[in-house]
RNA sequence: GUGAGCGUAGCUCAGUUGGUUAGAGCAUCAGGUUGUGGCCCUGAGGGUCAUGGGUUCAACUCCCAUCGCUCACCCCA
């Protein structure tokens, strides 16, 4: 048998209610705050995500679907959506109708990964940038989105950390503080840890052993040392937040793992889904419409993970899928009236119902429980003696009452 | 990439210290008298017991390998 491959998943029929309607939650929200969606091929050149998030992340270093085409050309599956939407910003000029560029997505992304719970290979996330303006009024749109998407899914469990990477150069000064704060210290770290610290030291704080958090109190935080620029917007952002009434806690240990982060970081978990919580990540990336070869453009943006969303749904019990109904379910009594239930079928779809009936040649009875699986609103009965004297019987499946309707009468009664 | 657990019908699972035709519930289908659903009753179909080796008179049951799934580490959404 074949099949679907490790890390990727069917939606299937019965499960499409549930992602169509928290599609519609996402759509609605952006709306309101006048996001445009758009939407970029599945795969892109590599180097714009080698350069865009950064050859060193765990992104790009491991997790890349990369392929050569027919003409040698390195393209990759994209793993994200921010280098795709400001490749493809550059590359059209959005920002030449208007001043700012307010863009929304939903797509699906490819990292190739060791699947887990709330992790595949295949996964489709949603999420929103905002291109042209530094102003921290944006940082905390891009908080509150989040955060109304997710209440409006049902979620109550959240938690909303932020924290500010500051500028590259502010973040290298700091690495070297924290290298000398650590130096006289190394030994007495687990190996991990003493690996981060050569290799990636400001990932040190997510150390789960005792010890290394026992050294890590005295440490200094990122936070402290970021350049006056970003201190401000910070500050600013956690204003706006009180402003709305949004909780949120300062996690100095929040480091995105992608390069392109400056300044204000957030993510949101869940205390509901497996070890996989973060629902939700993003912040700004000042720099990288210059990094990619565009004029320098403030940026701003978050992405959401769909599948984790939804097992957060699954586990607080909301976002519960009605049933689906269809409008009318034919039957007929005699087996030589296909031609005629296929005509009514036709003619009821045309004036917009929902209508089904028995393609093969089955019993009343089974057509009758057909009918009632597929939660029918109304019942028509084709034939018999009811039909030789010019009407159909329809039939109310809530109450069990049936009545004769002539053949003329049809749509008029069942609208 | 590392580690742990699991792999019996479409689904959820039983299967006794290895012993002869591998079971249940749900689902599906057909019936329960001439043309009617949801409940109930009866019956039917459906499994190379993940795959390949090995041990044994005998393996779903024990051993090994492979594959797959799940969860965790890592990282991230």
């Amino acid at each position: 048998m074949i099949k679907a491959v490790t890390g990727t998943k069917d939606i299937l029929p019965f499960e499409i209610p549930k992602w169509r309607h928290l599609e519609k939650i996402i759509s609605s929200v952006f709306s309101r705050f006048n996001y445009k969606e758009i939407r970029t091929p599945v795969f892109e050149e590599t180097v714009l995500f080698s350069r865009g998030i950064g050859e060193e992340t765990d992104i790009v270093g491991k997790e890349m679907y990369t392929f050569l085409d027919k003409g040698k050309t390195s393209l990759t599956l994209k793993p994200e959506m921010t280098a795709s939407v400001v490749r493809s910003f550059i590359e059209h000029s959005l920002d030449s109708k208007q001043p700012l560029a307010k863009l929304f997505y939903i797509s699906p992304m490819y990292r190739q990964e060791k699947p887990q719970a709330g992790r595949l290979r295949e996964f489709h996330q949603f999420g929103a940038e905002a291109l042209g303006s530094n102003s921290p009024l944006l940082d905390a749109e891009m908080i509150q989105m989040s955060l109304d998407i997710l209440k409006e899914a049902g979620l109550k469990d959240l938690t909303l950390k932020i924290n500010s990477l500051g500028t590259p150069d502010s973040r290298e000064k700091y690495k070297k503080i924290l290298y000398k704060f650590l130096e006289d210290k190394k030994n007495k770290l687990s190996e991990e840890s003493r690996k981060r610290v050569e290799k990636n030291i400001l990932r040190i704080f997510d150390s789960k052993e005792e010890s290394d958090q026992e050294i890590l109190k005295n440490a200094p935080f990122l936070v402290e040392h970021i350049d006056e620029e970003s201190k401000r917007d910070f500050v600013e952002v956690k204003k706006l937040l009180d402003l709305l009434g949004i909780k949120f806690e300062i996690d100095p240990k929040l480091v995105r793992g992608l390069d392109y982060y400056t300044k204000t970081t957030f993510e949101i978990t869940s205390g509901k889904v497996g070890s996989q919580n973060a629902l939700c990540g993003g912040g700004r990336y000042d720099l990288l419409a210059e990094q990619l070869g565009g004029k320098p453009t403030p940026g701003v943006g978050f992405a959401a993970g769909m599948e984790r969303i939804l097992l957060a749904c699954e586990a607080e019990n909301s976002l519960l899928p009605q049933d689906e109904k269809i409008d009318i379910y034919l039957i007929k009594l005699d087996k030589e009236l296909d031609y005629k239930i296929f005509e009514i079928a036709s003619f009821l779809r045309k004036k917009n119902f929902t209508a089904d009936f028995d393609y093969g040649g089955r019993s009343v009875k089974a057509q009758m429980r057909e009918a009632n699986r597929l939660n029918a609103k109304h019942v028509l009965i084709v034939g018999g003696d009811e039909y030789k004297s010019g009407s159909y019987i329809l039939k109310d499946m809530k109450s069990g009452e049936q009545q004769p309707v002539p053949f003329d009468k049809l749509d008029s009664i069942i609208s």
